[in-house]
DNA sequence: GCTATGGATAGCCTAGCATCCCAATGCTA
C-alpha cells in the first residue's frame, strides 16, 4: 500500500504548492500521484529491482520526484513535505475534503480567520464569520456546513475497494503458514459492504501463539492494540484496524457465521433457532447442552432449518424468511460475467490503449469488451467528437480482425459515454450514435438540479432510441457526494418502458446503482449491466465490487445482461447489431 | 517538476458552473 501513501503525500504537496500559487509544480505532483495510484507493481519492488532509474521510468516521475520516493522508502517520510506542512500549519487535507473547498479558499480563511482545521472551519461557519468575507457568501457558508456534516457521516470508514487489497494480502500471508488450518475474513468485508469499519479474520490453528506473533509483526502493522492467544488487534499504516481470532475447529462455522453478521441477521437467526428449541451462538448450535452443529456455516444454517445464505445477503432484509421456505434467489456468481461494457481508452485520456485493454480482457477470459470513451462535452477528459469516434471505429475494426485471424473468442465493441446535457439531449449527433455498437449516457454536469428537472432530463435521454445504457444512474460518490435528486421510481418505469439498461458501476467510490436500488430494479424487471468504468486496464478487476453489489441487491444472473453470450447480450440493447 | 526535443529550454494547466457581486474567481469534472 506504499504506492497509495506516497500518492496521497504528492496530492497534498500539490495542494500546498497551489495554495502558495506556485505554477506548474502542483500539476507535476498530481500527475505523478495519479501514475503511482495506477501502478501494478509495488514501489518497494520497483526500487529494489532497478533503484532510482526504475522509479524514473514511471511516467510523470523525474529525478526530483524519484528522490522523494526513495527518501520515503528509506525513512518513511519526505522532508520537503514536512517542511511545507511546518511552513503553513494548516491541515489542508482535512479541509479540502469538504466539497467546494480548495487551496485558494483555505488560504484566505487562514489569513482572515486563522482557520487551521476542520474544527475551526465548522466553528467559524456556525458563527457566520465566513459569509461576510470577500469572495465568500451565505451560500458558500451553508455549503461548507453541509459538506462537513456529510464528512462526519462517512468518517472512520474505508471503501471496500481500498480495504480489499490489504485484506487479500494478509489472507495470502496467513494462508501460507502451516499452522493455519482454516482461515477466512468475516464481518462487513465478507458481506462486501460498500464501506468498511474494521477487518476481522478468523482462523483455526494448531499453534495459535505462533500465528499471533506473525500477525502482529506483519510489516504494515504500526500499532498493536492487544496480543493474546485467542485474539489480537492491530492497526496498519493505512489506519485500518484488524482483528485476528482463533477459534476451535468444531466452532469454526458458527464463529464465522457470528462474526460475519450482520447483527440484525444474527439476531433473526438466533430467534429462529430459539423457536425450534435450539440455541445458536458463536460456539455452535446446541440442543440443551449438546453441540449439534458448528464446524461449517452450512451445517449451522441447516441445523436451524435454513439454506446457506450468501454473506452478501445477510442484512435481515427478508433473506431469512426465504431461506426458511427454501426459496432463496440464486444470486449472480463472481464467475458469471462475460464482458465489460464500460471502460475508457487512451483516446479520451485513459491510461491504456485499446490494444492494452484488449489484452487485459483476454487475460480475464472475457468474451467481449466495450470501449466507451467520453464524448466532447467533457473537454478535460478529452472527450471524442463525431469525427474521432469514426476514426476510433477503424482502430477497433482492425483489432477485431486480428482477434478473428488469431482465432480468439474475444470481440471488442465500440460504444461511447455521452453526456446528458441539462435538457436531456446528449452531446453527439444521432447519426453518429447510430453507427456505434451501443451507447451509454451519463450525467456529468449540473448535478444540483432539482428533482423534477433531473428526473425529466434522464428520462428524455432514455427515450432516445440510440441510448442503450445509463451510466452511474444516481451520481453518488461514497463519502464525497450525495446522489443527485431523482425520482427513482419514475426512472425505473421509464427504463422498463424504453428498454434502457441501468448500470451497476463497479468503481469503488461509485457502486452505483447501490444494493437497494438494484433490488427495486430487479423487482420491476429492469435489466442491468455490471461495468467497471475503468480508466486503466487494472481497474477492469474492479468488476468484483460491482458483482458484490449486485449480489447484495439479490440480482440473479438473468437480471444482468453481461452474463450472457455476446449475441444474446446484444439483443437486450436498442441498437441493431 | 516533468517531458520533449533544439540538449538547455519551452511548454505544460481545460471549460463549465456556482458563487459572489455584477467581472472575476475558484472548484470540479
Amino acid at each position: 500500500m506504499t504506492n497509495q501513501e506516497i500518492a496521497r503525500i504528492f496530492y497534498n504537496i500539490a495542494n500546498y504548492l497551489e495554495m502558495e500559487e506556485v505554477s506548474f509544480k502542483p500539476y507535476a505532483y498530481q500527475r505523478a500521484a495519479l501514475a503511482l495510484e495506477g501502478l501494478e507493481e509495488n514501489l518497494e519492488e520497483i526500487y529494489k529491482r532497478g533503484g532510482l532509474k526504475a522509479l524514473e521510468e514511471i511516467p510523470g516521475v523525474g529525478k526530483n520526484i524519484a528522490f522523494k520516493i526513495e527518501e520515503y522508502l528509506k525513512t518513511g517520510k519526505i522532508k520537503y513535505y514536512q517542511d511545507l506542512k511546518k511552513k503553513t500549519p494548516i491541515n489542508l487535507e482535512e479541509i479540502i475534503a469538504v466539497e467546494g473547498m480548495g487551496p485558494k479558499k483555505v488560504k484566505v480563511l487562514y489569513q482572515k480567520l486563522r482557520i487551521k482545521n476542520l474544527k475551526d472551519l465548522e466553528k467559524a461557519a456556525r458563527a457566520h464569520k465566513i459569509a461576510p468575507l470577500f469572495g465568500f457568501g451565505e451560500k458558500t457558508e451553508k455549503n461548507i456546513l453541509e459538506g462537513i456534516s456529510f464528512l462526519k457521516r462517512s468518517k472512520g470508514r474505508f471503501l471496500l475497494g481500498q480495504i480489499m487489497p490489504v485484506v487479500k494480502e494478509v489472507l495470502e500471508k496467513l494462508k501460507k503458514m502451516p499452522e493455519v488450518k482454516e482461515i477466512n475474513v468475516a464481518g462487513s468485508v465478507r458481506r462486501m459492504k460498500e464501506t468498511i469499519g474494521d477487518v476481522d479474520f478468523l482462523i483455526v490453528s494448531s499453534k495459535p501463539e505462533k500465528v499471533m506473533a506473525f500477525f502482529v509483526s506483519l510489516p504494515d502493522v504500526i500499532k498493536i492494540w492487544n496480543k493474546g492467544v485467542t485474539k489480537s488487534s492491530v492497526r496498519t499504516r493505512d489506519g485500518v484496524d484488524m482483528d485476528l481470532r482463533v477459534v476451535p475447529a468444531k466452532s469454526y462455522g458458527s464463529a464465522l457465521q457470528y462474526f460475519t453478521g450482520s447483527k440484525e441477521h444474527n439476531i433473526a437467526t438466533r430467534r429462529i433457532a430459539m423457536s425450534q428449541g435450539l440455541k445458536l451462538n458463536e460456539y455452535g448450535v446446541f440442543k440443551g447442552a449438546k453441540l449439534i452443529a458448528g464446524k461449517t456455516e452450512k451445517e449451522v444454517y441447516q441445523a436451524v432449518g435454513l439454506a446457506l445464505i450468501p454473506p452478501e445477503m445477510r442484512e435481515n432484509q427478508g433473506e431469512i424468511e426465504l431461506a426458511l421456505l427454501g426459496k432463496l434467489p440464486k444470486v449472480i456468481s463472481y464467475q458469471d460475467i462475460r464482458g465489460d461494457l464500460h471502460c475508457h481508452s487512451n483516446w479520451d485520456g485513459g491510461e491504456n490503449s485499446i490494444e492494452e485493454m484488449t489484452e487485459m480482457a483476454r487475460e480475464m477470459g472475457y468474451e467481449y469488451l466495450g470501449i466507451a470513451d467520453h464524448t466532447k462535452f467533457l473537454r478535460i477528459e478529452q472527450g471524442l467528437d463525431e469525427k474521432k469516434l469514426a476514426l476510433q471505429r477503424k482502430e477497433i475494426d482492425e483489432i477485431n480482425l486480428q482477434l478473428t485471424t488469431n482465432n480468439l473468442q474475444l470481440r471488442i465493441l465500440q460504444g461511447c459515454e455521452t453526456n446528458i446535457l441539462n435538457d436531456g439531449r446528449v452531446d453527439i449527433k444521432d447519426e453518429a450514435l447510430a453507427k456505434l455498437d451501443y451507447v451509454i449516457a451519463g450525467v456529468h454536469s449540473s448535478m444540483k438540479m432539482d428533482k423534477e428537472r433531473m428526473t425529466e432530463r434522464i428520462i428524455r435521454a432514455m427515450k432516445n432510441p440510440n441510448i442503450d445504457i445509463i451510466s452511474h444512474p444516481t451520481g453518488r460518490l461514497i463519502g464525497r457526494r450525495d446522489e443527485y435528486q431523482i425520482d427513482f421510481e419514475k426512472i425505473l418505469r421509464a427504463a422498463k418502458e424504453t428498454g434502457t439498461i441501468l448500470e451497476i458501476n463497479s468503481f469503488p467510490e461509485r457502486l452505483d446503482l447501490k444494493d437497494v436500488y438494484i433490488r427495486k430494479a430487479k423487482e420491476v424487471g429492469v435489466k442491468m449491466v455490471i461495468n467497471t468504468d475503468s480508466h486503466q486496464k487494472n481497474q477492469l478487476r474492479f468488476i468484483e465490487y460491482g458483482i458484490a453489489q449486485a449480489r447484495r441487491g439479490w440480482a440473479k444472473r438473468e437480471d444482468i445482461i453481461n452474463t450472457y453470450p455476446i449475441e444474446k447480450m446484444l439483443r437486450f440493447l436498442k441498437h441493431d447489431n
